[in-house]
DNA sequence: ATTTACTCGCTAATATGTGAGTAAGTCAAG
DNA sequence: CTTGACTTACTCACATATTAGCGAGTAAAT
């Protein structure tokens, strides 16, 4: 019986091998988010808004091709999220002169003064953070994140 | 005038100390995820939906409330993606007989005929991608995560 | 037996992700 | 100068995420 029930068993369940790596990058990243969270709903921007506002604060006006790729927004859903933080005066957007596909889009003094009120918290939530994981632990996280990258970057 | 453009541009930007960890992780899993994705579109088959099955495969049946928690996926999400899985006969809900609020979920026959069919390039994906990056900094990877995900576990 | 607190799955509204496709703009070849 | 390949940002349809809240069901305390 035990047989007959491991065998049927064996014939419907493939039995994966390796551990679901995806799902574990998944609630990894979950939980780092967990931390930053409370702070976003309290200052009313959303995950998107905040990684575009820190992007365009650390690297200056940037293009949407541009935002996609540094931020990890697909271009459709970009379009949304720019123009609703137009809308809410956290960007401003511009067509370049010399060639009309493009666009510019710069941070706004709105964008500025989120910035200077949540900067500290998260500074503070990356401190308890690495106090929790450990100094040497944390170096580690990202020297392995770096890696990965660099070695799986062409999707092919 | 270099001096008045530093000045004004520290006073608005609060310069983080830290590198997005948020956003690493993104990157990290959509990289690896990239792997996967054509198999899944293949197939016919979303993310959350190879999840949940993998999960049902490897667990046995589960309920709702235990697929947030395994899959990561929100109580609101998973309502709709049961329906839309349930509807293309990749799962099965049925009622609790002692306690009418809960719901026993239960694999097909037809997401074992998936799963079957999946495992194989899922597998080899895998093998490609431990190939790729090494097998000892595929161990700690696992590892970092691991030790990432035990301790930061209470939200609070 | 009834109130009370709680659990569980779910709905509603809005924002974002995914896959496919499109219109306008640029640029090089004919 | 016009055609055709290409780029860029965008739209559309649908699936999922997020936040809040709801209604039925359960169980313990009255």
């Amino acid at each position: 019986m035990t047989q007959t029930a491991t065998r049927s068993r064996r014939r419907a369940d493939p039995g994966f091998t390796r551990r679901n790596l995806p799902l574990l990058l998944l609630q990894a990243r979950e939980r780092v988010m967990a931390q930053f969270r409370p702070f976003l709903n309290e200052q009313g921007v959303t995950e998107q808004q905040w990684r575009i506002v820190r992007a365009l604060l650390e690297t200056g006006p940037l293009e949407p091709r541009e935002i996609v790729t540094l931020c990890g927004i697909s271009s459709p859903s970009l379009a949304g999220v720019l123009a609703r933080m137009e809308e809410l005066d956290l960007v401003s957007r511009e067509r370049l002169d010399h060639d009309q596909r493009r666009v510019k889009v710069s941070v706004t003094p709105r964008s500025h003064a989120l910035a200077a009120r949540m900067a500290p918290k998260i500074e503070a939530a990356y401190v308890k953070i690495e106090a929790q994981i450990g100094p040497q632990f944390t170096r580690q996280l990202y020297d392995i994140l770096d890696q990965l990258l660099a070695t799986l970057d062409a999707p092919e």
